[in-house]
DNA sequence: TATGAATGAGGGTTCATTCAT
DNA sequence: CATGAATGAACCCTCATTCAT
């Protein structure tokens, strides 16, 4: 029964909630383990959340949020299409090595049945920040001419995909160095294009 | 009490189980519908199965051992490097796009706690193909000076990731032509390398 | 893990559940108490119903309908209205005299929130039943010049209260006849009238 | 952090709770909803109340103990038996249809495990003032010889019965008279008699 | 007096698994 | 081989009650 101050709780069980759901999947995950890992009595939790699912929308939300919010700001600033790009794979590659769990549960459970629509939203507007990156780069000359829709769906695909591996797979570490390489040059040797 | 082969309702349990694993995922997939998809009795997979978990880790081995055979033979055929990774990479796609639920299950349920490691060596096995791939092409000359193990790690990632995109996000279609071109090319002009 | 017919299972649990619903009334019965008196398991219960409202409609359906069937053949039996009525009496207190705890139960929580359409037709028919047998009994002479839809209202709230009374204080022990000779000759001595 | 005085908050609860408990019942009446419509803190209630419990006998206590009070003097007024018993059944009716939920409340939990044995105490007293009503009656040659104490017990049980009747049933209206006139002539034609 | 965050037992319900037939 | 009724642990959630402030 000790008293302590609604949002340290709230963030207890948030942070809690983050570690199982990350660990369990959305399913697995149960709200006794939850709460006893966030030091709060299981009526607790329900104190700051309606239940499960309003929790787990309130984790993917803030996260979501928060990376939305960093990537914004890179197409405003005035630098080369390629800076920027380069930038803003940086900025997911780091954020997912900061918060692997997360962000794995962030790509699992994109098809839940609910939440679904707030997931498809962040991921399509991150897409067209790419598209439209790609199509300046084309119109400055420092991109080929390529189909720039096209290219973000891959892009977009490949660096959730890069992620998902560096979270699952423990033996595989990608830094954006390598993704900006794999993603700026190709495979080819430039005498043969 | 109908009499049937033991693998005839071995085969029906599968594809039922495949059916419904795809729709709901590990967790919340109930054997009761597998019986009844399956027309078997409840008791009648377990004689197939020993529990729940076997049941998935036989599903998502059936899978990974006809990929893992079709991409095999890939090597041995005398064709070049880049004809390889080309089809290798198509290989993957369309096996994607055919299987597309079931892909889905597999990456999304990918970080559970049992059925990892068989997972972790297909995903390995395929990268080493990758690699091996790669270093023929620097060989050859086709592709460029790179460190194929990283560029291995890279692309088998994007692979997963443009997969993903694929099963989850209904408005994302890419074609194989679409994920060689990039990975062949990649953005930036010829003439700036 | 006994082997018993589903119907005695089913009646073991309707058993059980009267005797808590009775005892307890609706929102204090608990699945576990009728399941540990019904010697079933907490699942099994749930095999014969889907929950604990359905256990519970089905019980005050099986019980209305057992009622209901007796009385409306009272009607077309050619009896005098007086005896009629009188049958109709006794055959509802006798019956509340077998089934006490029922009773109880199908009065108390006649407020329920589900239920209440068909209680109330329930209620509405026998009420009709009453005010069609003082109807012929105004016409043959046998009763005195009344309102006879008035009338059956006052004797169905009767006939329920003196029920009720019955269940609920052990010390109130009301005959049919009792209840007649309150029913057909009131208070009053016949030279006031 | 309000002062108030003990009295007002003490009844600003109970009014809450009998808003509270008449609309939802003993058992799914919750102290919080109670609280939040008595403008008072949860742990208030506690201040006054030891628990929920406590504070549903006040209500019930309260209420018997004004109807009984009402009651009582109509037997030391002199009047007839009959205008007595009249008076009485009008007061019961009246108290119904201005208490409704409370009635109803009052009927329907009335088979409780707790507070039992003071409503029938009330109980039992009503009906003893009933009894002597009546014995006057007899002794007066207002009232036809019949048994005293069994009139009494079916008269109560029609009072109760009515009462729960136009709690419960929305299409029955019983007014003083019908009962008046039920109780005092009954049914059959004063010839026959 | 008064607050309301915190507690945790206990509720309804689900479903993987067993086993008598 | 096959059945499906039965089991019971474990889930999510509610709410009467407590107590540090």
């Amino acid at each position: 029964m000790n008293k302590r101050s609604g949002i340290e709780s709230k963030q207890k069980i948030m942070k809690a909630a983050m570690d199982v759901f990350s660990r369990k999947g959305y399913a697995k995950a149960n709200i006794r383990e939850i709460a006893r890992i966030a030091g709060i009595s299981i009526g607790g939790v329900y104190l700051y959340f309606r239940n499960k699912e309003e929790l787990y929308r309130n984790l993917i939300n803030e996260r979501m949020l928060d990376i939305g919010n960093k990537t914004e700001t890179i197409a405003g600033k005035s630098q080369s299409a390629s800076e920027a790009l380069s930038h803003f794979l940086s900025l997911h590659v780091e954020n997912a090595l900061k918060h692997k769990e997360f962000i794995l549960l962030h790509i699992r459970e994109h098809g839940f049945t609910f939440g679904v629509q707030e997931k498809k939203n962040f991921f399509r507007k991150q897409r067209e920040l790419v598209e439209r990156l790609i199509q300046r780069g084309i119109r400055t000359g420092e991109f080929r001419k390529c189909n720039a829709d096209d290219m973000a769906k891959v892009i977009m695909g490949s660096l959730r995909g890069v992620i998902l591996s560096m979270a699952l797979d423990d033996d595989v570490h990608i830094t954006p160095q390598m993704m900006n390489e794999f993603i700026f040059n190709g495979l080819l040797t430039p005498a043969r294009k």
